[in-house]
RNA sequence: GCCCCGGUGGCGAAAUUGGUAGACGCACAGGACUUAAAAUCCUGAGUCUCGAGCAAUCGGACGUGCCGGUUCAAGUCCGGCCCGGGGCACCA
């Protein structure tokens, strides 16, 4: 008989919410270590939550669980990162408020997040559109203001067209945006901007303070792209001005035969006089053709272009002249926008050369040009028959030694575009003053309450929808609001310190809270937030370090991500396949305990895995067997207190420490294997033992935590099975005296012998010479060579 | 192009870091129980137009994407490829 999901559910999870099983102790009254376990937070879809929220929320609310009986201090709450576009799509169509649907959507994940029975503590549920949350997104806004990290300026930005807003660099994927796919246009508008870039060194070299995955790692340094080299200076004939170029190889300096400026430099304005009237036309008509061209086009040109700009600069070092082209694989916003090109050692400007038949000069030995590996320096002056980074080094030095430059770094990362011309996210506590100030409001008016508008629509010009109220926008001595609103990324850039204190009107944490709980111990979300979410939020939480706000500069110590769960056809899940599977429904049929063991045995967390609904049978058939172990057919306990056979009682003992040492690695799909060989041997003993018995239902527990604490309950265990101190091993009972190792003839297999783990060379050959295969083998031959590893292999060499 | 992951039965996957490859589960087959079916319990099973035997069984060869190497011993280490997934990409 199987037991009744349904009913079971239900009890535990009002019980738990009655007791306040998991809110977590007041860090003032309790002497635990602390452990802080964190996903991250859902945007609250219309869609409700789906298996890829399972698959990251269920092992964290397994460890949290875990670290309770480990009498740790968890803290292991939930919330929702509530501004957002669909929300205001869905207003734009139908004129509901988002604050309506997204209160709704809300609801609904919060009752599907307990049905499934995990251990958050709800009190401290927090969501980024709540004025109580956003008050405090807005003063860590003013503290980067007071920082001179959040600047207006005009740049050109990622302008999306069919969403009528700006985008960051890290939500346009190819040219499209990362929401909808629509097209994205490089156009200049005046924006909010926040100095991520004076972070670019900190934010590389913490990535050591932190246990993370190496690709995630890799892929923020990759994103950072720091790359080290000198600026240098190059005069301008028949002019004093000089420009200067960024270059990872001052070696090849003496390989420079042209220069190239960007588009957009600049020396290439009208009046600015460094282009001849005889080529004035050419470049005009160039850098139109340049700016007209959209980043999806630049990226795909597949030859180089450019024209001469009737220039010459100065070599500074043999003073040649070096003649100036323009061209757009020059990018504006990298180094100084301009180059000095080194056809020789470098493809593009080989390439350039090429097209446009220039000089290309050999300044290293080595392979076929364009050459870029190492060699010896050749035809450059003082650094001829040096090798690479030997030159490297003393070009360098020459640089700084004469003035003509400094050695320089450089980073890929750009300043984080934080202002979104939409209606739904926080209004910026900012107003401009008739002189032209710039002021951010005090802090006893905070929050700035989004205002009620009677469009959400962004205008097509794009000026946002805020600007509509203006009662709203007016503010005392003539100001005007700031009209923009932040991007959803600001909110979730320092949530998980809300939740140390997610009560506190007046500040956005108690410091000896967050000094308690911080960092966080584990995190876990999808890999995709790579190089947004978790990068910003380290920059914030470092900010705020330095502001002397927060006592840890890195917010994340444990980064694990989940994999994503493929449709049961091995493709990822999406509406159009048609694969996509609703938890709700497995739910309501097998109950929470099997839907989450089941995702946890599908494979190892951090794994792609298919759906394959079939397997949920066998989960529910070993939750239906500890079941019958312990419960008869009419509901009563049939555990007894039987003293356990001997290898039972090892087995329980290898269990506690493999699904221990398991649950430590997250590796739950070995750990969950483990319990059922144990429930297998249980079967097999015919054991009803509470020595067995209530030790499994604890191990048990994290996984299918409503079936245990029934069973605990039945068979007379105290209070929650969730709270219980994890059952102890002993050490002795989980090493066999007795093994099986293998004997091979010749390094191949030939039969298993069963001998004392500490056995002797002699005792395990003459085991291994009564096994008839392993005689056979043998060929009637002594043994020449023996290999023997006690209680792991036996070799045995006979030369032919 | 560069940088990461990954590739093991019909399927999801294990494998103490070089030591009996395929634990556990699904699907499958056989048996027990049953009037029958479901459920349950027990048992079997990598592949082979390989060999012996009436048979249960016993033995052999092959086997972790491909080729080569190191080693007594390779899924695991090294070199060279192929395939799949992800990230970066005209960043000087």
């Amino acid at each position: 008989m199987a037991y009744d999901h349904k009913q079971i559910d239900a009890k535990w999870q009002q019980r738990w919410e009655k007791a306040q099983t998991f809110k977590a102790e007041d860090p003032r009254k309790t002497t635990k270590p602390k452990y802080y376990a964190l996903d991250m937070f859902p945007y609250p879809s219309g869609y409700g939550l789906h298996v890829g929220h399972l698959a990251s929320y269920t092992p964290t609310d397994v460890v949290s669980r875990y670290k309770r009986a480990r009498g740790f201090n968890v803290l292991h709450p939930m919330g929702y990162d509530s501004f957002g576009l669909p929300a205001e799509q869905f207003a734009i169509q139908t004129g509901i408020h988002p604050a309506v649907t997204t209160e709704k959507a809300i609801e609904s994940f919060r009752s599907t997040l307990k049905t499934m029975g995990y251990s958050f503590d709800w009190p401290r549920e927090v969501s980024t559109c709540d004025p109580k949350f956003y008050k405090w997104t807005q003063f860590i806004f003013t503290k980067l203001f007071e920082r001179g990290l959040a600047y207006q300026k005009e740049v050109p930005v990622n302008w999306c067209p069919a969403l009528r807003t700006v985008l960051a660099n890290e939500e346009v994927i190819d040219g499209k945006s990362e929401r909808g796919g629509h097209p994205v246009i490089r156009v200049p508008m005046k924006q909010w901007m926040l100095k991520i870039t004076d972070y670019a060194e900190r934010l590389l070299a913490d990535l050591d303070k932190v246990d993370w995955l190496e690709r995630t790692k890799e892929a923020q340094r990759n994103w950072i792209g720091k790359s080290e080299g000198a600026n240098v200076f190059f005069g301008i004939q028949g002019s004093t001005e000089k420009f200067e170029i960024f270059t990872t190889r001052p070696d090849t300096l003496f390989g420079v035969t042209f220069m190239v400026l960007s588009p957009e430099h600049p020396l290439l304005t009208k009046g600015s006089g460094i282009v001849p009237a005889s080529h004035r036309a050419s470049v005009d008509d160039y850098q139109a053709k340049a700016s007209a061209k959209s980043e999806v086009d630049r990226k795909a040109a597949t030859e180089k272009t450019g024209v001469f700009t009737g220039a010459y600069a100065i070599h500074p070092f043999n003073g040649k002249s070096i003649p100036i082209w323009t061209a757009d694989y020059v990018l504006v916003d990298y180094g100084t926008g301009a180059i000095m090109a080194v056809p020789g050692h470098d493809e593009r400007d080989y390439e350039f050369a090429q097209t446009f038949g220039l000089e290309i000069k050999r300044v290293i030995d080595g392979g076929d040009l364009p050459f870029t590996g190492e060699g010896k320096l050749v035809n450059s002056d003082f650094l001829d028959g040096l090798d690479q980074p030997a030159a490297l080094k003393r070009a360098i030095e020459e640089v700084e030694k004469r003035k003509i430059g400094t050695r320089n770094i450089q980073y890929k990362l750009r300043d984080w575009l934080f202002s979104r011309q939409r209606y739904w996210g926080e209004p910026f506590p900012v107003v401009r003053f008739p002189s032209g100030d710039l002021k951010t409001v005090p802090v006893n008016e905070l929050p700035v309450l989004l205002p009620e508008v009677a469009d959400y629509q962004p205008s097509e010009k794009g000026e946002a929808p805020l600007a509509r109220n203006q009662d709203w926008v007016q503010y005392a001595d003539g100001g005007r609001r700031e009209t923009d609103t932040m991007p959803g990324s600001a909110g979730s850039s320092w949530y998980f310190l809300r939740y140390c204190d997610p009560h506190n009107d007046d500040a956005f944490c108690d410091f000896d809270l967050q000094k308690y709980w911080m960092p966080v111990d584990l995190y876990v979300g999808g890999a995709e937030h790579t190089v947004g979410h978790l990068l910003y939020s380290r920059f914030w939480q470092k900010v705020l370090f330095d502001a002397g706000l927060v006592s840890h500069d890195e917010p994340f110590q444990k980064l694990a991500h989940q994999g994503v769960i493929l449709g049961p056809d091995g493709e990822r899940m999406s509406k159009s396949r048609g694969n996509v599977v609703n938890p709700d429904s497995v739910r309501e049929q097998y109950g929470a305990d099997v839907l989450r063991a089941y995702v946890m045995f599908l494979g190892p967390m951090d794994a792609d895995k298919p759906w394959q609904e079939n397997g949920i049978g066998g989960v529910q058939r070993f939750l239906d067997r500890l079941w019958r172990a312990a419960v008869s057919e009419d509901g009563a306990s049939i555990a007894d207190s039987a003293a356990l056979p001997e290898e039972l009682n090892k087995l329980l003992h290898k269990t506690i420490k493999k699904v221990g040492d398991d649950l430590d690695a997250m590796a739950f799909n070995t750990a969950i294997s483990a319990l059922m060989i144990l429930l297998n041997e249980v079967y097999k003993a015919s054991s009803h033992s509470k020595l067995v018995l209530m030790p499994l239902v604890q191990m048990v527990a994290p996984f299918a935590p409503h079936v245990a604490e029934e069973l605990w309950e039945k068979m007379g265990g105290e209070g929650f099975v969730a709270l219980a101190p994890w059952p102890k091993f002993d050490s002795a009972l989980t090493v066999d005296s007795v093994v099986s190792i293998g004997v091979q003839v010749n390094g191949k297999s030939r039969g298993v012998i069963e001998i004392d783990k500490d056995a002797s060379e002699e005792a395990a050959v003459a085991a291994a010479l009564s096994v008839p295969s392993v005689q056979n083998a043998m060929g009637g031959k002594p043994a020449d060579k023996v290999i023997y590893k006690a209680g792991r292999i036996l070799n045995l060499i006979v030369k032919s």
